[in-house]
DNA sequence: ATTGATGCTTGAGATCGTCAAGCAACTCGC
DNA sequence: GCGAGTTGCTTGACGATCTCAAGCATCAAT
């Protein structure tokens, strides 16, 4: 018995396996932040910051109130991650941006998600693709409202 | 332009897309569990109460330190979702159990992921299989260490 | 220039999470 | 039995996360 393990999965099976794998994903990510002193939230957050982001920005982005964003913040530029420069056009605004320590520390904590990794390795080039498919499919539902 | 978006992704691009979907479909459940006035942890838990789970199981299902378990269970307990009663095996043990709410509270919770069942619903059946196939080829990498 | 909206911070209060310590109950060897 | 070590749960202390209400500075628009 190895082939045939599917006989069209109940859609329940389906979330509930979705679920697993996202929880999964998200300790493995957990676990690699705190290896570096960081709590899952400020890795999250930390991982935002290609370029500049407005605190309003991560909130939205992050899903939060912007006031949790302050606490978040000072954290991670208390030990020198994330810095906040004012926006040129618009003195409200306080763009975080991450330092090249902030960069090089979450590119590390990205690198050190074994058990994803391993997990994606399972796959060939062939699979990625259609699961990469299938998978930008449900982001529409996914991505908005809720 | 429908077919053609995907000449094999990067490793990179595939992982952030998963974590991408991993954290819709979590803020879709934490909407859900909020609407019922349960915190995203507290539905969680109560997610795994299909029989008794003494707490020890809870928390090595959680991930996190028996103690917490303790405060999470009192407060639904306060609530009426969730029972402590004695293991007939071992006085030590508490073991958990839903209440008759509970396991209503949770079962709407999960029928209200819109976003969740709108996403899969964009799939037919025969792409479901795929990707429940897929998904449980992901799924031995990633549950195993961390 | 006043009115209103927007961006950020602060403070209070609840939940979540860990660790260390403590108590009760089980297990094992003798 | 019976004491030593282990295990299951709770408690207390403390930090991080989160929300809400309030406040201040700045922008936008009449």
């Amino acid at each position: 018995m190895t082939g045939t393990t599917s006989p069209t999965p109940t859609k329940a099976q389906l979330l509930e396996l979705v679920a697993a794998l996202g929880t999964a994903q998200w300790q493995d990510f957990a676990a690699a932040a705190a290896r570096h002193g960081l709590t899952s939230v400020q890795a999250k957050l930390l991982a935002q910051l290609k370029g500049p982001v407005p605190m309003r920005g991560l909130a939205a982005l992050l899903v939060c109130d912007a006031s949790n964003v302050t606490g978040i913040v000072d954290r991670l530029e208390a030990r020198g991650l994330v810095r906040r420069e004012p926006a040129p056009t618009d003195r409200r605004v306080k763009n975080v941006v991450a330092t090249d320590e902030g960069h090089e520390i979450i590119r590390r904590v990205r690198a050190e998600m074994q058990a994803t990794h391993s997990a994606l390795d399972a796959l060939d080039e062939a699979e990625r693709t259609v699961l990469y498919g299938l998978l930008e499919r449900l982001r529409p539902g996914l991505e908005h409202r809720a």
